[in-house]
DNA sequence: AGGAAGAGCCTAGGGGTTCTAGGAACGCTC
DNA sequence: GAGCGTTCCTAGAACCCCTAGGCTCTTCCT
C-alpha cells in the first residue's frame, strides 16, 4: 500500500519526476487525445494536486513539448531497430512501416510531434530524437544513388509523404472505398521507383 | 457610429451570424494561432460578450469545425481557379502551388484543417469544400495515364505529400541550409515524373 | 546522534476560460 | 400598435492554469 488513503492520512510521497510526469501525460494523450491533456488531468492520474506538477514541469506548454520530444525519441528508436541491417527497398519499407505503426500505436504522442515547435532549446539539445531521425533518413537512402542537393530533397520528400499520409489517415481523410492499407503499400512501391529514377536537374521534358 | 459606446448607451445590434462569427474566428486564427482562438477572444474582436456567440455557434469545438470547413472551401476555390484550363505538369504545379500558398497566407485556417475530424455531419453535408477538393485532385491527374485503383492511390499520395510538406514547413521542420523553396520545386518535378512512370501492379524488381 | 538544508507535496487563491439560464431591448409582421 | 421571435445582455457554476507560501520528510554534515 504505497498509495495514499483519502482520509488525511500521512500520505507516502508520490515519487514524481519530470520524466514520470511526461510519461503520464503521454499515456493520457494516447487515451483521450492531446488536446485533453491538462495539468489537472495529469495530476489526477498521478494521484496528486495540479500545483505539485509545477515543481517538475514549467507549464502546460512545456509538458506538451516534453511529450513531443519523448515521442520523437521513441519513434526514432523504433525506426532504427526496424531498419538495422537493411538497405534499399527493404530499408525503405521497414522505415515507413515503423513510422506509420508508431503513429497508430501512439496517436496522442504522434500528434504532439506536429505542434509548431516552441520547446525549451536546452531541452531539445539534450534530446537526440529529432536529430537522429533525420540522420536515419539519410542513411536509409544511402543505397539509392543520390547526391546533394538531391539527397536532401529526397529526404524531405520522404518525410513529407510519410507524415502527410499518417496524418491524413489519423484525421479520417481516407474514409472511402479503397482500404488505406492497400494504398500504403502501393505508395511505398511508388516512392521506391521514384528514388531509383530521381529526376536529376535539367531534365523533365520542356514544354 | 454603429458601434456600441461603453457607457450603457442604447447599443446598436452587432449583426452577428454564424458566418460572421466563423470569419472572425478564422481571422483570429491566422493572426494568433488556432490554439488561441477562444470564445472570449472572438467575442472581444466582435465587440460582444462571449455568451452572445452561443446563439450562433454550438460550442468552441463547433466553431473550430466551422473554421476548418471555411478553410477547406477557400482552399478548394483557389485550387480550382489555379488549375482551370491547365493539364499535366502545368496543372500539377498550379495545384500544388495554390495549396502551399493558401497554407502560407492562412496558417491558422490551414491548421484548422488538420484537426481529427469531429464536425457536425449536417454541416459537412452542406459544405462542398472537402468533396470538391478530392474531385479536383482526380481531374488534375486525368492527363496522366492512370486507371483505378492506381488513380486513387496516386490521388492519396499527392494529397499526403502536399499536406505533409506544408505541414512540416509550417512547423519549422526544414530549418536547415537548403531553402525549402528549392526543395519544393524539385519535389514537384519528382512527383511529375513519378506520375508519368507510375509502377503498375506486379512490377518492381523481385529480390 | 542532532541539526541544517533541501525536496516533495500541500493548501489557498487570483484570473481566465467554457457554457447555461433567464431577462431586456430591438425589429418585423399582422 | 400589439405580438413575437431574434439578438444580445447579466449572472453564475464549473473548470482550468499558475503563483505564493507552508508543512513534512529525507539526506547529509558535523
Amino acid at each position: 500500500m504505497l498509495q495514499t488513503e483519502k482520509g488525511g492520512m500521512p500520505m507516502a510521497r508520490a515519487g514524481l519526476t519530470a520524466d514520470r510526469v511526461t510519461l503520464a501525460g503521454a499515456e493520457l494523450a494516447d487515451e483521450v487525445g492531446l488536446e485533453h491533456v491538462t495539468m489537472s488531468a495529469v495530476a489526477r492520474r498521478l494521484g496528486v494536486k495540479d500545483a505539485s506538477l509545477y515543481a517538475h514541469v514549467r507549464s502546460l506548454e512545456d509538458l506538451r513539448g516534453r511529450i513531443a520530444l519523448l515521442a520523437a525519441d521513441e519513434k526514432t528508436v523504433r525506426i532504427a531497430e526496424a531498419t538495422a541491417g537493411r538497405a534499399g527497398r527493404d530499408a525503405l519499407v521497414a522505415y515507413a512501416n515503423a513510422w506509420r505503426q508508431y503513429a497508430h500505436d501512439h496517436p496522442g504522442r504522434y500528434t504532439a510531434t506536429q505542434i509548431p515547435i516552441q520547446i525549451d532549446p536546452e531541452l531539445v539539445a539534450r534530446a537526440a530524437g529529432p536529430r537522429r531521425a533525420v540522420e536515419l533518413t539519410y542513411s536509409m537512402l544511402r543505397a539509392y544513388a543520390l547526391r546533394e542537393p538531391d539527397l536532401t530533397d529526397a529526404v524531405r520528400l520522404m518525410r513529407s509523404t510519410l507524415h502527410g499520409f499518417t496524418s491524413l489517415e489519423a484525421a479520417g481523410g481516407f474514409a472511402h472505398a479503397r482500404p488505406a492499407e492497400d494504398t500504403w503499400v502501393r505508395c511505398l512501391d511508388a516512392l521506391h521507383t521514384l528514388l531509383e529514377h530521381w529526376p536529376t536537374h535539367g531534365e523533365g521534358e520542356p514544354t
